[in-house]
This record gives structure tokens, sequence and C-alpha cells, in this order.
DNA sequence: CTTGACATTATAGTTGCTATAAGGTTTATG
DNA sequence: CATAAACCTTATAGCAACTATAATGTCAAG
């Protein structure tokens, strides 16, 4: 009958040439006819039922290999059970690009926070709700260790992290914490570092609470500065006649090794909860 | 300071040596020092805030190379823009996965019916629901024009669908119907080729209905056999005494181009909606 | 009979790695 | 101190599913 050549069946299907002679090569589709002398395939119209099966079978994301795979061996079977496994990973898929939505939200607040904040590097006052965090126990002085330690104990924190399957999203607003009588005795040994919670990891990792309430705050753009700012709030909280009846926080809202590439900078907000002396 | 071989920081951050090497090309990020004499590579601990975000990026699905751009601009105003375009790339991705989701349980389901159905070649009773279709008006008789013909027909609905950005898995159903009075006068002309609609289809593409009601059905596998079960829905209705009241749908069920590679091969169903003669 | 459109093969490029080869350096052990 | 194990270096190829290019051969129309 009417053969078509390999452009001709292409422009039919919405193909490429270069992708029918693929398909030739890997056994997905061979021509009806080969010329012997000049090599020319061409190709039967009623062949681009086997193409829009193989192209089906792309859109529901099987391998060309596999594709091949099910075209040889004929099997209801096997294709049955390709499709179960192709609906859970897709599943799996969809769960994490949920995941990675998220963290692009977190991360995009974290930039728009940076950007809105009025004041830094000055003590503010704030009402914060109540946050669920995950916590790792530690006992270091960071200030005197020095920033290679923390990035050390980081590296711990984050194996872990991974080893339970937690994206890497959630290490990127890390924190960590100095216990009240610690922090009021300026004896600055941090005691945990920790990850926020959320619905996706409380069923994970334990969570601990870190109560709402009356805040004193500093925001600011650099771990180098953050005994200085500590100090502020010991001043701020001493002058108007606050004191402190919660653990000092320290959070990183945004990180920024984009403008220094040696270390770790953070745009960091630190916070310890207050009540007026009575 | 203790500075870390290429092996060493690789191990500290879960990847391996190689990728570290690639950053290094890709000017993502330099080790610290390099010796010389030796070109060994070392990288302090502190470089992993840079690595950190990197992974970070990755984990949103940024390409390296803008990865790179990223780092290079150093503009929260391009992050924030990057970030929003992910966003919605990755809103549409979760559309299209749930869009293959819906592809894969057809597929699914009609591989069951196909292994499930009780009778071919034979005419069954069935009581059909009202179903929505999409369709292109044709006016041919592809028994005498040939199958070739037909898949002639099928590419430029393909193609439409193309254009229309309707994924081509429901193409993979399409159904052909004949004007009742045809039907009856035995002048098998089809009208109209179809595709199911669907709620994500509907707003596409205007869709009519095919009423729903008491059909006569025959279910069988090849394409050529369709003018010889015709004539038994002919026969069927004249011995029970039946009319016909609508008109004649051809339905493909599940495509086998997996058994035979030369031509369209479907798991057909046939049917046309009947009342009992008064 | 020439011209332009089409066909052929072979090779390289895309992405973000991984794997391997062939060779040099460091460190630990006997 | 010699040697081996463990590490480092560069360069190259492989993955998947194409796309792009080059160098060459064939076909149909004017």
């Amino acid at each position: 009958m009417n053969n078509l050549t390999i452009g001709q069946m292409a422009k039919c299907n919405g193909i490429s040439t270069q992708t029918l002679r693929l398909y030739d090569k890997m056994g997905l589709l061979k021509p009806c006819i080969r010329n012997s002398e000049t090599d020319y395939r061409y190709y039967d119209l009623r062949q681009s039922a086997c193409l829009d099966m193989i192209q089906y079978m792309k859109t529901l994301g099987i391998s060309l290999k596999e594709i091949k795979r099910i075209l040889d061996e004929q099997d209801i079977d096997v294709i049955t059970a390709m499709l179960q496994k192709r609906l859970s990973e897709i599943d799996r898929q969809i769960h994490d690009l949920n995941v990675t939505k998220g963290a692009i939200r977190n991360m995009a607040s974290g930039l728009h926070t940076y950007r809105s904040i009025p004041v830094q590097n000055t003590v503010v006052w704030e009402t914060l709700p109540a946050r669920l965090i995950h916590s790792y126990p530690i006992c270091e002085d960071f200030s005197t260790k020095g920033n290679n330690y923390f990035e050390a104990v980081l590296r711990e924190v984050r194996s872990d992290l991974i080893s339970r399957k937690i994206p890497v999203s959630y290490f990127c607003n890390v924190g960590t914490t100095i216990h009240l009588d610690d922090f009021a005795r300026r004896n600055y040994m941090s005691n945990r570092v920790f990850i926020w919670a959320d619905k996706y990891t409380a069923g994970i990792l334990p969570a601990e609470t870190i109560p709402g309430g009356s805040y004193l705050c500093v925001y600011f753009e650099n771990y180098r500065r953050e005994t200085e700012h500590r100090e502020k709030l010991h001043a701020f909280a001493a002058g108007v006649g606050y004191r402190f009846v919660g653990d000092f926080v320290c959070e990183s809202i945004s990180e920024f090794p984009i403008f220094q590439k040696a270390e770790r900078n953070s745009f960091i907000k630190i916070q310890i909860a207050v009540e007026k002396n009575t």
C-alpha cells in the first residue's frame, strides 16, 4: 500500500525522525519495510498504533527499556504489576513535591522577613506563639569552641536527619537554645540544637514545645555578633525591670552563604521569654 | 586550622568526592586551599554551609547552573523570583501527576475489564449510565475505506488534542458512533470519532452526552470482526423484539499493539440503545 | 540535469552525577 | 626503611531520551 517515509511518519505522529530512528535501533518499533539498497525506512500508517502505545506508556513515566520489555513479553500480568508500581511511585512523587513546596515557602518567608524587618541589632519586644521543635541535646560553648565546632555538630544532626529520611530542607532553619539559668548567669553553654517540627516530621521524631508568651528579641546578621547582642538582652531586661522566664533561643531565619562562601552566614533572631518583675 | 581532604569533606557532608570535584570545576564551591605541587584539594569544615545551601536548592529542583548563577549574582530579588517560578512549576507537576494517575487507573481498569468479562463475541444486555464525550464529526465508512483510513482520522484527532494541551492518554480509549438511522439501514457510515470527557477536559472542549439506558453490547477483540458483530446486534434485536433507540457506539476498552505491532489491535465493546417494541 | 528536500550514518551535547582507569601521594604497619 | 593500603589526581565513559550537527547519499520536480 502507500508507505510513508520516516519524515512523513514522524510528522503524522508529531515526533522527530531522530526519535523514530532511535526506536528502530532500540527495537521498539521497526519500519515495516527497509529498502536494502538505500537503507531508507518505510512505515505503514497503521504502525501509529504502536507509537500511540509507546507514547502513552511514556506519559505514565515508564522508561523506554521497560516499554520494550512490555512490548516483548506481551504479558498482561506484567503490565498490571507495572501500572501498580508506577501508581505508588507517583503518590510518592506528589508527596515529595508537596514537601518541597513547603520548603520553598519557608525559604521565601525567611527572605521576606529579612527584607521587611524594621529594626536590626536592636532589642524588640514580641509576643510569640508556642512552637514545636525536634532537639538534639548537646553541651557545648560555641563561643569559645568556635564556629568550626558548631559545623561539626551540625554535620551530625544532618546525618541523623538523612538517616531518618527527613528532607534536608528542614535542616535549613536550625536553632540552638541555652538553658534559662545558664543564660542568666552568662554561662553561654548551648544545651540543644533543634529544627522546627511540623505535621510531617512530628510522626518521625519526638517533638518538644517552646512556650509562647512575651519575648525580647534581636534580629541581626552575623553569628560572630551573637555575644554582643546577648548582652543587649541582659541590659534591656535589667533596664525595664524584666526577668527571664524561659530558655534563650537562637534561630536562623535565613542562610546567606551566597554572600560569603567561606563560612556560614545567617540572618539570625535571638529571643528570650520575659515577665515583669513583681 | 585543621583542613579536610576531599574525602573527609565528602564524608562529613554525605556526598561523593566526585561530586565535590564537579562542584569545584563548575565553580560552585572551590576548596579553600589547593596544594600547588600535588594539586590536592583542602576544605574548611565551615564551607559545609555553602554545600548545605547547594543541596537545599537542589531539593527545590533548581539546576546546578541556576544555583551557580544565584551564588554568583548574590541578589535576593533573583532568588525570590526563582522561588516563585519553581513554586508554579511544582504546582504544574503535581497537576500533571494527578492526570497521569487518572490515565493509569483508566488503563488498569480496561485491562481488568478485558480479563473479567464473562462472554466475548456474544450479545449481552447491559444497563449503562449516561456518559460524556468530546466528538469530532466525520463522515466515513471505515469498513470500505479501510483501517488505514481510520488511522489517518485518528492522527488528526491526536494532533488536535496535543494542540489543545490535552494529555495523549485521553487518546487511548477512542470510540466511534454511527447514526441510529444509518445503523438501522445497515449503512455503516461513522458520523463521529470521540474521546471520553471528564472534569479536566470538560473545560477545554465542548462535551456531548451519550444517553444512559438499556443497551445491547458485544465485547470482542479485533476491528476486522466489527461487521460480523454488528449483524449479531441486528439479529438479536429482531429475535427478541427490540428496536434501536440511540446511536451505535464502538468503544475501545483496551489497546494491544503489544500483541501485534503491525496495526491497531483493540479490545472493543460495541453497543446500541434498545427498547421493547410496543 | 540540476536543485532542494529529504534520507542515511556517526558523533557530540544535554544533566548531575557514578564508575573506571592509570597514575601520583600520604600514612600506617612490619 | 620498605611496602602496602588508603588516599589523591586527571581523564574518560556511562546513564536516559532525546536534540543537533556533519558528511554523505537519494528522490522528485522543474
